[in-house]
DNA sequence: ACCTGAACACCGTTCAAGT
DNA sequence: ACCTGAACACCGTTCAAGT
C-alpha cells in the first residue's frame, strides 16, 4: 500500500532477477529503493517476509494474465505456462514454490498462501472443464490436477538444476513432458471398447 | 580419502539433517568436526564442494542400498522409494537435487555429476525391463523414465512446500500421484483390441 | 602436506535516537 | 509513523605463518 512497501518489493524482484536468489540482501534491497539498510522492518517482519511479498505479487501477476488473452484455457496450456514461466524466469519459480516456514506469520507470507490457493483452484476447474469435454480421465479433480502440476513442477525443476538431458540427448524437454503426460490421459478406453 | 577429508563430510551431513541446510556453515562444520575453521579450505575448494561431496555420498549411498534386498526393482518401485527418501529426509533431497553451479569444478562436484548419472540409467533400465514385460508403454525409455522422475521429484517437492494438499484433503500424497501416473501408463490400448 | 589465528568485507537483526 | 546510524553476532574467504 504505502508507496515505499512497493519500492522495496520492486527493488527485491529486481534484484532476484538480475542476480539471482542470493542476490537478495535486506541491506542490498534498502540500498537499490534508496532507504535505509534496515528500513524494510520498519514494513516486513524481516527477509523471509519481504520475499514472500515478492513471491505473492508473482502469483498474482501469473494469476491475473491469462484471464484477459483467453477466457477458459484448458490444463495443458496452465501447465505448458507453467513451465515456460519457470524456465524463463528460474529465481522467482524458485522463490515462489521455495520452502516457507509454516509458522512464520507475516503479511508478505499470508498474501502468498492466498495467492497459491487461488492459482491452484484456477488449475482444478480447467480440469473439471477437460473432464466434461471428456479429454481427461474422470475422478477426483483435485487429484488430477496434482498429478498434471507435479509433472509440470518437478520437469522445470529438474530440468532448472541438469537432472534432465543428460548429455545433449534433446529429448527430454519439460515440455514434451507435460505433452506426454496429456497425450496418455487422452488415451484412455473410450467407452465403446469393450473388447477386452 | 583422507580421514579429516570425511570427518567434515559427516560433519556437514549431521548439521544438514539436524538444522537444515542454513545451519551448515562452514564454521560450524570445522567446529563439529574438532578442526579451525578454515580447515576445509585444504581439502575442498568451497562450501559449494564440500555440500556437493555430502551429496554425492548421498546419491551413492541411495543407489547402493536397494541392490541388495532387490536384484531388479522395477520402476514404480524405484519412484516410490525416491518419494519415500524425499519426505523423510527433505534437507538432503533439497540438497541433492538442488542447483549446482556447472561452472565450478570441484572434486565433490565431480562425484556428484558421476553419481547422479548412475542412478539414472538404473531408472532407464528399470523402465527397459517394464516395457519388455507389457507393463510400461514403448517408445523412448528415456523419455519415459523422464515423465516418472518428474512425477515423483514434483509430488515430493510440492508436499515438501506444501504445495499439494491444500487444507486438510487428505487425497494429494505423493505416493498416490505417483501410483496414478503408473496405472495410466499401464492402462494403455492393448493390441488386440481395434474397435476404434 | 596440513592446520592455525588474525583479518576483511559482508550479512540479518536489534536498539536507542531523531523528525 | 517512519527513518537513521551504531552496534552485535554471525558468515565465507583470504593470507601470512607455523609444524
Amino acid at each position: 500500500m504505502t508507496p515505499t512497501r512497493v519500492r522495496l518489493i520492486d527493488a527485491a524482484a529486481r534484484l532476484l532477477d538480475e542476480g539471482g536468489t542470493t542476490a537478495v540482501t535486506l541491506r542490498a534491497v534498502g540500498r537499490l529503493a534508496g532507504v535505509s539498510h534496515n528500513a524494510p522492518y520498519k514494513h516486513f517482519a524481516g527477509k523471509e517476509d519481504l520475499l514472500a511479498a515478492v513471491a505473492a505479487r508473482e502469483l498474482g501477476d501469473r494469476g491475473a494474465r491469462p484471464d484477459r488473452s483467453r477466457a477458459e484455457p484448458d490444463a495443458r496450456q496452465l501447465m505448458h505456462a507453467y513451465v515456460r514461466w519457470a524456465l524463463r524466469y528460474p529465481a522467482r519459480f524458485k522463490l515462489t514454490f521455495g520452502a516457507w516456514s509454516p509458522g512464520s506469520a507475516g503479511s508478505g507470507i499470508a498474501d502468498l498462501a492466498a495467492a497459491a490457493a487461488a492459482a491452484r483452484s484456477g488449475l482444478v476447474a480447467a480440469v473439471e472443464r477437460g473432464q466434461a469435454a471428456g479429454e481427461l480421465p474422470a475422478g477426483d479433480p483435485d487429484r488430477v490436477a496434482a498429478l498434471a502440476l507435479a509433472v509440470a513442477h518437478g520437469a522445470a525443476d529438474l530440468a532448472l538444476n541438469g537432472h534432465l538431458s543428460p548429455a545433449g540427448k534433446g529429448h527430454a524437454r519439460p515440455q514434451d513432458l507435460v505433452d506426454d503426460l496429456f497425450d496418455q490421459l487422452g488415451r484412455q478406453l473410450p467407452a465403446r471398447c469393450r473388447c477386452g
